[in-house]
DNA sequence: ATGACTGTTCAAAAAATATTGAACAGTCGG
DNA sequence: CCGACTGTTCAATATTTTTTGAACAGTCAT
């Protein structure tokens, strides 16, 4: 992710050409891409959500690589990536040959897909890391013993408060 | 942030050296940095909080970058970052002549000072970019005129949801 | 004032990530 | 079976982000 360590004018990404787009369009696909942004997914992604989110009808990969101006391979593999998250399906008044796709728009389908596919493999790999941390604290000089004993008890209950919140936190997007 | 698009067999970052850390010490250390890549953070500044958050004492720029192996340029800006994030602060018991930091371990606060510094601007930057949209979808052919309007009024209630839940999800933090 | 030490900054280098484009596999209609 | 069309994959390329290292500024003891 973009980590803002930097001076005070944190440069806007200074929006790129966007040729096919209307003006409603652009705003939205710009605003999808800030999304985007903030949970650490890919430019083209927000793009293509956003281009779908707005759009009053379905749109196939051939529409969508040439109203965003990006390749075949970016769009195939954001498609990819979205509908396996969930936060985008075939379109249901599909009628043509060849696959449209539109937006997901429940927050909560959006949320869940998105903390299931990014968040939660890499919260699970923690408890390993957890696990063996703990197991090393064990054998620690009796010194440290107190201090370390605390740092990993309070890492446990880290751990718990996740587990307990993240669900909470789901439910509180609500339906 | 790391996307996993790609294949199933998705790359473990390979643990590096990390010199003169004993086991429990490599071990926070790794914990934090995976931690820090879930957030978006880089890799360094995953280290240097989890050197402090195990350390019985408060460390200095230059313990960190020894022990470490990182430069004194990334050690300093790391620090920054954290201290202006309020994940770590100067020690108490601070008698030399250098600073020495130790890590902050209130989770709200963690959470506070990541929130308002990380997701906080880019949220209202958002907020501005919804209002533009809002005008745009006001001149939309009368075509288009219910779907638009129906997934501005979406947006706008996706923000009022996270509004009222990100501080409530503080609160949760608890303590 | 000088030299040793601590810490910051920033341009350049390295590393990580995303995007492209061309090769390929599958499908459909004729 | 052929050729046109749709979509996927992946190595090469482009872009973005992070890290380094050297120059610099400030402090302090002598």
């Amino acid at each position: 992710m973009a980590l803002h360590l930097e001076a005070r004018p944190s440069r806007l990404p200074s929006a790129p050409p966007l040729a096919g787009l209307s003006p409603l369009e652009t705003e939205a696909v710009e605003l999808f891409v800030g999304l985007a942004q903030v949970v650490g997914l890919p430019k083209s992604i927000g793009q293509i959500y956003g281009l779908l989110y707005i759009s009053a009808t379905p749109l196939s990969l051939d529409d969508i690589t040439r109203r965003l101006d990006i390749s075949k391979g970016s769009a195939s593999q954001g498609l990819k990536f979205l509908r396996t998250t969930g936060a985008v399906r075939l379109g249901d008044e599909n009628g043509s040959r060849c696959d449209r796709y539109q937006a997901e728009t429940g927050l909560r389908t959006l949320a869940t897909g998105f903390l299931k596919e990014q968040i939660e493999p890499r919260l699970s790999n923690g408890s390993d890391r957890l696990a063996r941390l703990k197991r090393l604290a064990e054998m620690v000089p009796a010194e440290q013993r107190e201090h370390v004993g605390q740092r990993v008890k309070q890492l446990e209950s880290w751990h718990g408060r996740a587990a307990t919140v993240l669900p909470l936190l789901i439910r509180l997007l609500g339906k």
